[in-house]
DNA sequence: AATATATTTAATCAAATGATTAAAATACTT
DNA sequence: AAGTATTTTAATCATTTGATTAAATATATT
């Protein structure tokens, strides 16, 4: 009944079920993910899953904190910082950002898509729109386009970074674009999405 | 045995299921949808759906080819048209597929998310990226910026269109962006986006 | 070693779910 | 109206699936 609270640093059998969680959940989403893949992935007995962590949702519920955080906890430090410029954040934003979809793609997905089901997952929701909100980068943002709602600006950045990544199920089926070109595309993007932003911005 | 093949006019109970098919499976994907949810929704008896469509998933396939060719068949007209500019097309395309999202804002995350799992439900999948391989907008891009894969253009076109609706879920959960400041981001957006598409094009 | 505690396994449950069947109701044809 | 085909319904199946249980094994504690 009392759980593992002794074995710390037991990364064997708990963590084995959480990273094939990770696993099986970032690629076939909640609902279609049986609790006897996961176990199987894991090569663990199914009733362990339960052993460690009560039921589906609540294992489901500790990815899904991990990944929201992973995909918009990511940028947050670098729109923050009050010492950069606007120029330089889009440059961080994008190498950063790019770089970590590409380790991690169906990341976007992932969280999108089972967000829109269950808005009860989504962790630390007041904070991070209020901690943009308050950033320096949108700060910046309105002091060179007062005119124009940073939202605006934060959902191009986002969405000329991301959607490339929530394209990909398409690029492969058609075999429009080898997994070999796409990376080469984004690591294209790297440079151009600061690019663009800058001129973005300028544009009247 | 013999389907409905007589009642041709027959939009009755058919299309009563198809309806309620096409909600709820763009609220709640395949894998979350039951069978009895959409027999509950059209107000049938559940074994009328395998009645007129065999199976959950025809039924699905049948909903996947009709939304598959909305989201990325809208598009494709305007980026044919070798009577419009290239800044025209901008335009074109900014009003009609924000519009086209507005009122389809579940729209995108379905397709897309559907598709990971089941790429094998890619519809005409062949026919779209050549299509727009080929497409005069394309032609047009390459002759403004041949340093650039229009592949790039195109993917910031479509996700600065199609992100915000991705992220709906996210600003309604956080109470961030009220339903109305939405649509009135979005309209606002379908000025924006053409300004800064010819912005990036010149962009060097 | 003996005992207690924690972990793992195999077997099983109960509910959910996609699908089918046989009968009833309705519509159509002659 | 009678007869035939089509549509609809209620009941039921067979699987799947998340979860539990009780026994077995391993690990720690004394």
């Amino acid at each position: 009944m009392a759980k593992a609270k002794i074995t710390v640093a037991d990364t064997s059998t708990e963590e084995k079920i959480k990273e094939a969680a990770r696993k099986v959940f970032l690629r076939k989403g909640y609902s279609a993910t049986r609790t006897r893949d996961i176990a199987e992935e894991s090569g663990i007995n199914l009733a362990l899953l339960n052993y460690y962590f009560r039921s589906k949702e609540k294992l489901f519920h500790i990815v899904m904190e991990e990944k929201f955080q992973k995909l918009f906890g990511t940028i947050v430090p670098i729109l923050m910082d009050d010492t950069t410029t606007l120029e330089k954040k889009f440059e961080l934003f994008a190498i950063t950002y790019i770089r970590m979809l590409s380790e991690n793609p169906d990341l976007p997905l992932f969280v999108l898509s089972e967000l829109r089901n269950n808005a009860e997952h989504m962790v630390s929701k007041n904070d991070l729109m209020k901690l943009l909100q308050s950033s320096n980068f949108v700060k910046q943002l309105k002091e060179k386009r007062p005119d124009i709602n940073p939202l605006q600006f934060l959902m191009s950045l986002l969405g000329m970074s991301i959607f490339p990544f929530i394209m990909q199920p398409v690029f492969s089926a058609t075999n429009a674009v080898s997994p070999q070109a796409f990376k080469a595309l984004m690591e294209e993007r790297i440079a151009l999405i600061p690019k663009w932003a800058k001129a973005m911005i300028k544009a009247k």
